[in-house]
RNA sequence: GCCGCGGUGGCGGAAUUGGUAGACGCGCGAGACUUAAAAUCUCGUGAUAGUAAUGUCAUGUGGGUUCGAUUCCCACCCGCGGCACCA
């Protein structure tokens, strides 16, 4: 028995006085002398400094990590492994508006209790290097970042309709509002028209696309992205409108579609209550009822719209449209199943080849009395079923796939050629032009909270906005601000902020003030009251921490370089959109400024898997289910609470916790522990030795092929393994490993049980010298194997027969590769000639060791 | 509805350029040591028939390709995640 607890905590302490993994400023590892080339950046999310500290879900991503980066220094690389804390945020400040604690004291004791959790647990970060998002001396860098997008256009004000919550007073982002409730008080949502800062991420649209296919990201996250920004490829076509009451300029309507093909079908065309002719073109009695149902649609809610569903409503603006393929009148309506936001806020409807304008057809032609506005329904398409009747029913509505009918020169065609052919016809015509749209927006920065980084702008008495100097940043964020959230920005409250702008102002606007007349003290200039998205102090965070106390720059060219892109990136899958789009944004933006000459900046990324509760479910409070990792260590120890995470199972995948299942990793290390420190036996050459010996290089060599591939689960069975076989040998025989093999086994085993793997070679050593200085098993090299010794003599060889394992050939290594001979040894084989006796072999298969199959 | 991921013993999971399905761990059963317990160790453990040797069945379901399929193809079922009135 060891006392886990006491010599982790020791070997901490070592760690700690040694600076181990601590690097100087920039990252630079003088402990390893790696080659250059062989630099290696690591990197695990930024975290949220919670008030509740670790929880075992961390401790699986940063353990996978901190393996990785104890393996690679001992393979003689240079490893960077940094930490930072993504500060700034909602739940601190929302902690500051219920007991009035000031945000940055939350968030500087959480940290110190992430600190002390992690360093508890053994991860090797490099601490010279950490940062936080709410220190001056980072979001001075954020704001900088803003100032470079302003200049050139990227970071814009615009009126925009942001989601509201009237029981917390503020703005939320879309990704807290869960299904059109608030995500922390579930009440709904209201949608509200203010000016906004945003930056203009669509203008890298086609590049966030494309360089998908350089990196090494799992499928499915591609595959988010993709959807994400939503590219579709289509067609403009711009119809003439024959007004009945002919508003000025409204003689054109340009609706997108994908589906040019069905346009003899057209029959109606729909517009968006945000459209900008929905109020522009209608008049007299219609224009009253057209205002009617523009002011119902906006004050609906999300929740409105789903409890909806998909029932249509709409009304006529009296207007006609021409479609020019058939000369048709098609009447132009408002609808809010049409969004303002996507295409061009039109739609060309087609209610015989596309469920939404059926509806919307039916809905309109059951109400309609008179059969005045009766919209026609016509069939172009012929599915698979052949059905060429009169188009009644929505089941009837043909989507998918066809031939072309009714449609003059596009009959008998596929859909697919059809739309081709059909493109090229109205660009030929002048009557459309193709396009491309996108679902991705412009990303909207603002927020109207109090715990971020400051927008560095100011407005001057005419309400113009004007950067602050690069030489006033950073732009500090004030501290004698009421939190209570009123509905306005925090900020405003601040007199030392507003006073700081006057005084800006006059320093700064000297000039301008003069030639306006404005007030010489300042008065009448204000600050930005609102403060950044998080999202933008973690966009850029990976570059920072390559140089992150320089004051001059965000990032030396020479240290983003030296280190980015980063070679692995160890992300939660809940950020797989945003925020990975948001950094390889800036990426992209920093590269077109000069400053480096990558454009991705994450090459291999992958995400650990939940760590569900013993119950299978998410762990929360509310179900009671919560895994504290600090009572694992307490009871088990920190290497048993990694090891064990590590062998759950694959680290991409969801996986429950099972209580009982840690007792096997603690068991194993103990027995580790009994046989290197507190079993005595002699090294005696023979037989099992030798088996023994086999098994370890064979350990070796599967623990290294395991470590990059993030396997460890595979990599912690085999050690397994190897130690079952090792007890064995040594109950049974009394025999055990050389001193060297023993070391051998320590270095495999340190990566993943650091604490341990250091308290055993200490052992060993003291054993061997006298010498005190440390020096331990993490500074050594990574073991060697030798492929000779890891060859197993005796290979066994399968027989099928039909298909049916019906025997096994002992074959001797270096003789697999000898068929003939193979085929001779069968034969002699008493156990299958009751299968081939008296039976003609039809066929004889040999795979090189692995396989030999007969048919009879 | 669309996109993506997954389905293997009592449980977590192993095994794919197609080659002995169930490694390793948990749990369970039997035994050794012990006055006893704990700890530790040994053996067994997919289902089914049989005393056994051995046989049959078995990787969500149904087909197909192949000497051979958890792995490849086709059609479905179920679970999870994301998006969704996106034209």
């Amino acid at each position: 028995m060891y006392d886990q607890k006491k010599v982790e905590e020791k070997w901490q302490q070592i760690w700690e006085a040694n600076q181990l993994f601590q690097q100087s400023e920039g990252g630079d590892n003088h402990k390893n002398g790696g080659a250059v080339g062989d630099n290696i950046y690591l990197l695990f999310a930024f975290a949220y400094p919670s008030g509740n500290g670790l929880h075992v879900g961390h401790v699986e991503s940063k353990t996978a990590l901190d393996i990785l980066a104890r393996y690679y220094r001992m393979k003689g690389k240079n490893v960077f492994f940094p930490v930072g804390w993504d500060a700034f945020g909602l739940p601190a400040e929302n902690y500051a508006i219920e007991t009035g604690v000031h945000p940055s004291k939350t968030t500087v004791s959480a940290i110190d209790t992430f600190r002390r959790q992690i360093k508890r647990i053994g991860i090797s970060y490099d601490w010279a290097n950490e940062i936080a998002t709410s220190h001056p001396e980072y979001y001075k860098w954020t704001q900088w970042l803003f100032l470079q997008m302003y200049s050139k256009g990227l970071a814009y004000q615009k009126d925009g309709k942001v989601n509201w919550c009237p029981s917390c007073q503020t703005v939320l982002a879309n990704e807290q509002v869960v299904e059109g409730l608030c995500e922390r008080c579930d009440t709904q949502i209201e949608q509200k028209d203010m000016r906004q800062w945003y930056y203009q991420i669509t203008k890298y649209q086609d590049e966030l696309i494309s360089g998908l296919d350089e990196v090494n990201w799992p499928n499915a996250t591609k595959a988010q992205q993709l959807n994400w920004i939503g590219k579709k490829t289509g067609i403009n076509i711009t119809y003439k409108v024959e007004g009945v009451n002919k508003p000025g300029g409204a003689d054109e309507i340009t609706c997108f579609t994908t589906r040019p093909d069905t346009n003899f079908g057209a029959t109606f065309i729909v517009i968006a209550p945000e459209h900008e002719l929905a109020t522009k073109i209608a008049s007299g009695e219609i224009r009253s009822k057209v205002f009617d149902y523009l002011d119902k649609a906006s004050k609906k809610t999300e929740l409105d719209r789903q409890q909806e569903g998909k029932k249509k409503s709409g009304v006529f603006t009296g207007l006609y449209a021409i479609n020019d393929l058939t000369a048709k009148k098609m009447p132009i309506w408002i609808s809010d199943f049409v969004l303002g936001g996507f295409g061009t806020g039109a739609v060309v409807g087609v209610p015989g080849h596309d469920v939404r304008d059926f509806e919307f057809a039916d809905y309109i032609n059951k109400l309609d009395k008179t059969g005045d506005q009766r919209i026609e329904v016509i069939r172009v398409v012929v599915g698979q079923d052949g059905d060429e009747s009169e188009i009644t029913k929505v089941a009837q509505v043909q989507e998918e796939q066809g031939l072309m009918i009714n449609s003059d020169f596009l009959n008998g065609m596929s859909i697919h050629d059809a739309t081709k052919k059909i493109m090229d016809y109205m660009e030929e015509k002048g009557w459309g032009k193709r396009v491309t749209s996108y679902r991705l927006r412009d990303w909207l920065i603002s927020r109207q909270r109090y715990w971020g980084t400051p927008i560095p702008v100011v407005y001057d008495p005419e309400g113009n906005p004007h950067p602050v100097e690069q030489s006033y940043l950073p732009w500090k964020l004030p501290t004698d601000v009421d939190f209570k959230p009123t509905g306005e920005s925090p900020l405003k409250s601040s007199q030392e902020f507003a006073e700081r702008t006057r005084k800006y102002a006059v320093e700064v606007y000297a000039d301008l003030i003069t030639k306006k007349g404005w007030d010489v003290s300042g008065e009448g200039w204000r600050p930005e009251f609102d403060t950044m998205d998080t999202f933008v102090d973690s966009s850029w965070y990976f570059l920072r921490y390559t140089d992150s106390r320089n004051p001059d720059v965000f990032a030396k060219t020479e240290q983003i370089e030296k280190w980015l892109p980063v070679d692995l990136y160890m992300i939660g899958p809940e950020h797989i959109v945003l925020h990975l789009l948001y950094s390889r944004f800036f990426t992209k933006f920093l590269r077109d400024e000069g400053y480096f000459n990558f454009s991705e900046p994450f090459v291999k990324m992958r995400h650990q898997g939940m760590i569900l509760g013993p119950d299978n479910k998410k762990m929360s409070k509310s179900k009671g289910n919560v895994i504290s990792p600090d009572e694992i260590i307490e009871k088990f120890g920190a290497d048993t609470l990694r090891v064990y995470e590590m062998f759950m199972g694959p680290l991409e995948s969801d996986k429950p916790w099972d209580t009982r299942a840690v007792v096997g990793i603690y068991k194993f290390l103990q027995k580790v522990h009994r046989l290197v420190a507190e079993l005595e036996s002699e090294d005696v050459l023979g037989e099992a030795k030798v088996e023994l010996q086999r098994k370890l290089h064979q350990t070796i060599k599967k623990v290294s092929d395991d470590i990059p591939k993030l396997k460890f689960n595979t990599a912690i069975a085999f050690m397994m393994e190897f130690v079952n076989l090792w007890q064995n040998v040594m109950i049974k025989e009394n025999k055990t490993l050389s001193i060297k093999d023993k070391i051998a086994f320590i270095g495999v085993l340190a990566p993943f049980a650091p604490f341990l793997a250091d308290e055993l070679f200490e052992i060993i050593s003291k054993k061997m010298s006298s010498e005190t200085i440390y020096s331990g098993i993490h500074q050594t090299s990574w073991p060697a194997f030798s492929q000779e010794l890891a060859k197993d003599d005796l290979i066994n060889i399968p027989i099928q027969i039909n298909g049916k394992v019906r025997a096994q050939l002992e074959v001797e290594s270096d003789k697999v590769g000898d068929e003939k001979a193979i085929f001779n040894m069968i034969e002699g084989i008493e156990s299958i000639k009751k299968y081939i006796d008296g039976h003609e072999i039809k066929k004889k298969i040999y795979i090189k060791g692995k396989i030999i199959s007969l048919v009879v």
